[in-house]
DNA sequence: TCAATAGTGTCTGTTAGACATTATGGA
DNA sequence: TCCATAATGTCTAACAGACACTATTGA
């Protein structure tokens, strides 16, 4: 071992194009949807991930953020690198794709038209094979990231009901949460504060609202699981 | 919003040159340790991360697979790819480099000479920037990894006692655990079996050795956890 | 015999999950 | 009043962590 160890350095390495693939998700009447867009390009009215090709001297980063604010606006978003792809064919026929996860609360009345459209994302509809895994990556990454990182704050309004954050972790989740326990370990964690306002909603007692509480000391997990 | 969907195509778009780059560790001495190069090229005689650039139409993922055969030989090497990269500088000026985490066992008398050599992972020498956040990204999904994926038996080989599976998990925690609840949890979750073997280390009792005892069904967690 | 390491049994505090109960509004 | 939802209290089984103990080897 060890003995052809390959160059760092190539004399005439190939270019290659670069594009940055976005899943953009967010919440609608309780599902997690991702937005799509009309294929402009050859496979006219296919629908595609929004993506955008490389300049020169651009990072994927700074184009992925400025295409998630033209699509989605002003509003927070949490955005994540998911992985480089090059399996597949492209739309933009780029040779390796850059894909990434965008995170933004529930806007109201904002449901696009045109050639942009949400997907219910245990629903979307065949994409390029490439843009695909994109998807499943950005999914699998955004439910590993539920319990070490604030993504389901990231899902909705700066206020909030304890039911619409357990519907939340539900949904990332796919299985159905104990609710007396979920707020036990919220409370335990110190994730959440009170705000001195309720919401009612249909019958029933109003719920408090509440606020995401920043993230206290990380960690104290108890044990050693193998799950 | 969605008023300026950025077009998934683009008439004449950037070629930019990609590389992929390893960040290779195993065990030694109980301690993780990496791999490093020496720099050919500019800025030579620094340490930097193997790495090669990509041809016109090939994976990154192929390429990092056969660095990895090259650079660690024939034995077992479980491949990850960390993200793709492009701030900093990088040393074979490739303007955006994928990232690749190579696990491998501990292998006995593979101590590297010429321009490869291994280094502890908490003490690496100054690499170029984009590789510092390389090996930053790869030892992170390292430890991410652990509880739910066999990242640990990657780095034993075949048959091991419980103590050193024992101490890998620590090297990769950065933490010590309690022997009975480390023990009591592998056997809940079916990870390992025993094989009629025993190995005796100095004085004291011999340990009996054991083997990876594949993944039985997943996620019996109890509970939610904000950690 | 002593030292060192492997492996196990028991106890205890914590907590996830189940269940029941109270609280508070609309129909 | 009944029903629906919010919120909380109590019990129990499971389990992490601590400790002690036995087992088995080399010095």
């Amino acid at each position: 071992m060890g003995e052809r160890a390959p160059s760092p350095r190539r004399a005439s390495a190939a270019r290659i194009q670069v594009s940055a693939d976005l899943v953009a998700v967010t919440l609608h009447a309780r599902e997690l949807v991702m937005l799509l867009q009309r294929s402009a390009g050859r496979g006219r009215g296919r629908w595609v991930l929004p993506s955008e090709t490389l300049g020169e001297r651009a990072s994927p980063d700074t184009i992925a953020a400025r295409a998630a604010r033209n699509l989605l606006g002003a509003g927070p978003v949490h955005l994540e690198q998911v992985g480089a792809f090059t399996d597949g064919r492209h739309p933009a026929d780029a040779g390796l794709s850059v894909g990434y996860l965008a995170i933004t609360p529930e806007r109201g009345a904002s449901l696009v038209g045109g050639t942009l459209a949400w997907f219910p994302a245990s629903d979307v509809p065949q994409l390029p094979i490439r843009q695909m895994a994109i998807v499943r990556a950005a999914l699998t990454a955004l439910r590993r990231r539920l319990d070490d990182s604030p993504v389901a704050f990231q899902l909705l309004p700066a206020t909030f009901t304890l039911t619409e954050l357990q519907h939340v972790y539900e949904v990332l989740l796919g299985h159905p949460l104990h609710k007396a326990s979920f707020r036990r370990a919220l409370q335990a964690a110190d994730l959440v504060a009170p705000i001195d306002e309720w919401r009612t909603e249909g019958r029933g007692r109003p719920a408090q609202l509440f606020r995401y509480a920043g993230k206290s000391g990380n960690s104290p997990r108890r044990g050693v699981r193998f799950p």
